[in-house]
DNA sequence: TAGAGGATTGAT
DNA sequence: TCAATCCTCTAC
């Protein structure tokens, strides 16, 4: 069962990073459908240092952040890694949440196939590695999670007391908004990254 | 148009 | 601790 759009919609982006832990992201790549229950999120929004849509500036790459909750923004870092995030809120706002960890589901096998592993540990546990367990690259860049290719799904109930709230990471240029608690993972999950 | 740097990862 | 590796942004 694929979410509504309107989930994605709620103007608190630590709201929907929270209520996005539990549930199950989908993609069918080349024919190939994998899934992973999210555990680790980060969130980024407009009015702190550590997103690339601060200051409302708009660029080519982070353009799909201004869309409409509900997209999908994804792009690469250092060169090597894509990064798949969900754009939140409501249009022109520029506000989205990291997918950081996956708790890997459905298509196990084509995930350690793309990844190049023999054993299922630890293959989604990072943002730049599970998209490459997922076949996620640049060319779902602003696709919709209502769409065939990417979506996301109702997962498991993730109560308040399994939250756990920390700083984000890689983001130290970002000043005091790098200490930020906007880090949250399902407590005591294997799949977390380290 | 050139130069610097990054929401990472895995090897040393 | 450091290199891989290339896209994006900024400054000239």
């Amino acid at each position: 069962m694929k979410l509504d759009l309107s989930f994605y919609q709620h103007p608190e982006v630590t709201r929907v990073a929270k209520a996005l832990l539990g549930k199950v992201l989908f993609t069918q790549v080349g024919g190939q459908t994998t899934s992973g229950m999210i555990v680790e999120v980060e969130a980024y929004s407009h009015i702190e240092k550590g997103c690339h849509a601060y200051g409302n500036k708009v660029t080519g790459r982070n353009k799909v952040m201004f869309l409409e909750g509900g997209h999908c923004y994804v792009y690469l870092c250092y060169g090597i890694h894509h990064l798949f995030n969900v754009v939140t809120s409501k249009a022109g706002v520029g506000d989205a949440v990291l997918i950081r960890a996956l708790e890997p589901g459905q298509g196990l096998d084509v995930m350690m196939e793309r990844i190049g592993a023999t054993s299922p540990r630890r293959i989604t546990s990072g943002p730049g590695k599970l998209t490459r367990a997922m076949g996620i690259d640049r060319g779902l860049n602003g696709t919709l999670l209502s769409g065939p290719d990417v979506w996301i799904g109702d997962g498991i109930k993730v109560g308040k007391g399994a939250i756990l709230a920390d700083a984000r990471i890689g983001i130290d240029y970002a000043g005091k908004d790098a200490k930020l608690p906007w880090r949250f993972s399902i407590k005591g999950n294997e799949w977390v990254s380290k």
